[in-house]
DNA sequence: CTCAGTGCAAAGGATTTGCATGCCG
DNA sequence: CGGCATGCAAATCCTTTGCACTGAG
């Protein structure tokens, strides 16, 4: 979480990078995002913002998930979830709920990621992949549903 | 990869269990997957399986997922992959090209999984989060696309 | 005036469901 | 005979696209 003025400021550039505007959707899109202790759904983000439409939040979306300011999350649910990019927020991992889907956010540390780079080098040893990044989630039951 | 009559035994008491049988349709796809070195999309499956049907494929994969016998696999891509459950093959993870969207298989070993059992305990400590197993994917470009 | 952003409605694509048929116990 | 698996087609659901409108430069 992070306030407005100061992530507006990071991310205008990067839209501008790539012909892109920071329009007032997109705006909104980044600070509902910012507020979320987790990735939300697009419904999710219809709901908190009032006003948006279906068909603008997804275009912009896209626009922002290829600036680099906002990342698509996939889950086992049928429908995709988005957060800010983690160089805007921190780097952290996931726990997502079997039972409902939910999704919180887990931090991570050194020892984790340290590990994540001995894996990614044996991933590139292995068959010439060449990582960028990785995906780790806690998969099981929220204390809701336990 | 295992031998086809192994396979069955082990998977007919799972179908039993959910009071479901071990039909040829089932067993089809069990074979499919059991061949593949990466998780495979229904188009992959009906493709290799000739005259199975479209709806026949996505119930049975629904029924053998229940019975805890295949796991359907998440990617970015805006369909689903399926494999076979982790104790009938190996435990392992997956490297996704965030290219062309091929998953490929990537063994494990005991430095990593006894970091995840780590991570695992302080999810639950942070949130009484009560985890089941996890997901691990290296997101990169492979050897044909980088 | 021009062009990008917006919103509504229609289209798309993966997945699911309804229903009639066929098979196994 | 009864119930479940199957296949086709129709229906759903999330997401994307077509198009006309609006506002900023």
């Amino acid at each position: 979480m992070r306030m407005s003025a100061d992530l507006h400021w990071a991310v205008a550039p990067r839209l501008r990078a790539t012909g892109q505007r920071l329009t007032p959707g997109r705006r909104a899109l980044l600070d509902i995002l910012a507020r979320a202790s987790h990735p939300l759904t697009i419904a999710e983000i219809l709901r908190v913002g009032q006003g948006l439409a279906l068909s603008s939040a997804y275009r912009n979306l896209v626009v922002l998930e290829q600036a680099g300011v906002v990342r698509k999350v996939v889950t086992e649910e049928d429908f995709g979830r988005y957060e800010l990019a983690e160089d805007l927020t921190e780097h952290h991992h996931h726990l997502v709920c079997s039972s409902c889907g939910i999704v919180e956010d887990l931090p991570t540390d050194a020892r984790v990621e340290r590990v994540m780079r001995e894996v990614a080098a044996s991933a590139t040893e292995l068959s010439g992949f060449t990582p960028k990044g990785h995906r780790l989630d806690m998969v099981g039951l929220c204390s809701n549903c336990s």
